[in-house]
DNA sequence: ACGGTACATGTCACACCTGACATGTCAAGG
DNA sequence: CCTTGACATGTCAGGTGTGACATGTACCGT
């Protein structure tokens, strides 16, 4: 139930309604936890119901800001600090990753290819926000987490830069 | 639907029983696209129907081992080739990392030193499978990606020890 | 002969997630 | 005034994935 928690942990952070969780889900967590509005709607429901959030107020609209409560504070920190993590993931980009080298020379290339694009997309777009960030205070990011993927699409910039080189080579000499 | 290509991927490689696909990707595929017994035989079923695999032999036990056919292999290149990736991800892990500058010190230190343990340990792994391997040709796993695992796995360990020193100073200095 | 364990396949209820459908609000620009 | 687009919430059918239940086979040690 991670959708639970990671709702709990955005209004944590600060109350928000429905549509700006959803917003949030969209641009900072789509690469760890996704969710679509058809989901965040009957969870917000659902965590009201058993006493972990309230609604703090009505906005324009139609708009309902939802605040943690006590109880969704102490089963936030639960779960972080006390629950088993579930370490196993769904990662579409890992499971091609894990099956490219059955292509051919020519068709691993070009997925490499497409997969740095990706890879120097995502790079840009975190020291862009790195550079923009106050250094010492930012309630909206952390630092260190934006400076970890930073380094980890660093690590398959380059893993990839190698992969392409080698596929330029004589057939038969990569792996 | 990955599932199915990550079964044709499986059975690209080597032909095989549902058993076996079952321990394939509790042991290879775990950390990046994971699946039942329950999923995987049904999921059989379906890629036979459909003419993307085949029973090329029945074993011991009742044992029915699966080949791909030229009809599955082509729909796998596809997928690899053509098909527009998902990119996003489930993942418990990345959600905690990302929530857990929310805890107060003494929980941040814990649940860092809690992930660093796994890390290491996967790792140890990963080190222990690269130096087990034969330079040149291993039909069962490919060395860029066990060098990649490695790689991602050291930046995580070296972001874990640099969160968890920073928890050990004065309060406040964190973020 | 018997018990334990790994092998081997299958089903099913239930929970989770997606995409499509549905409805309505408010502000800005033509 | 009217249209466009962002804001805002909700439902639902159908697909995907999980854990439990169910059944049976082959080998090994005692």
């Amino acid at each position: 139930m991670s959708l639970r928690h990671a709702v709990l942990g955005l209004l944590e952070r600060r109350p928000s309604t429905g549509y700006e969780l959803t917003q949030t889900f969209d641009r900072s967590l789509r690469t760890s936890w996704q969710a679509r509005h058809s989901q965040i709607y009957p969870e917000l429901a659902k965590l009201e119901a058993a006493g972990l959030v309230e609604v703090v107020g009505h906005g324009a609209r139609r708009s309902k800001t939802y605040a943690i409560t006590p109880a969704g504070r102490a089963e936030l920190r639960r779960w972080l600090v006390e629950a088993q993590p579930d370490r196993s993931q769904r990662n579409e980009s890992g499971l091609r990753l894990f099956l490219t080298p059955l292509l051919d020379q020519a068709d691993r290339r070009a997925t490499y290819q497409r997969d740095l694009a990706h890879v120097e997309h995502e790079l840009t777009a975190l020291e862009e926000l790195r550079s923009g960030m106050e250094p010492a205070t930012d309630p909206e990011v952390f630092a260190p987490q934006v400076e970890l993927g930073i380094r980890i699409n660093g690590v398959l910039r380059d893993w990839l830069l190698e992969q392409i080189k080698r596929a330029g080579e004589p057939e038969g000499a990569n792996q």
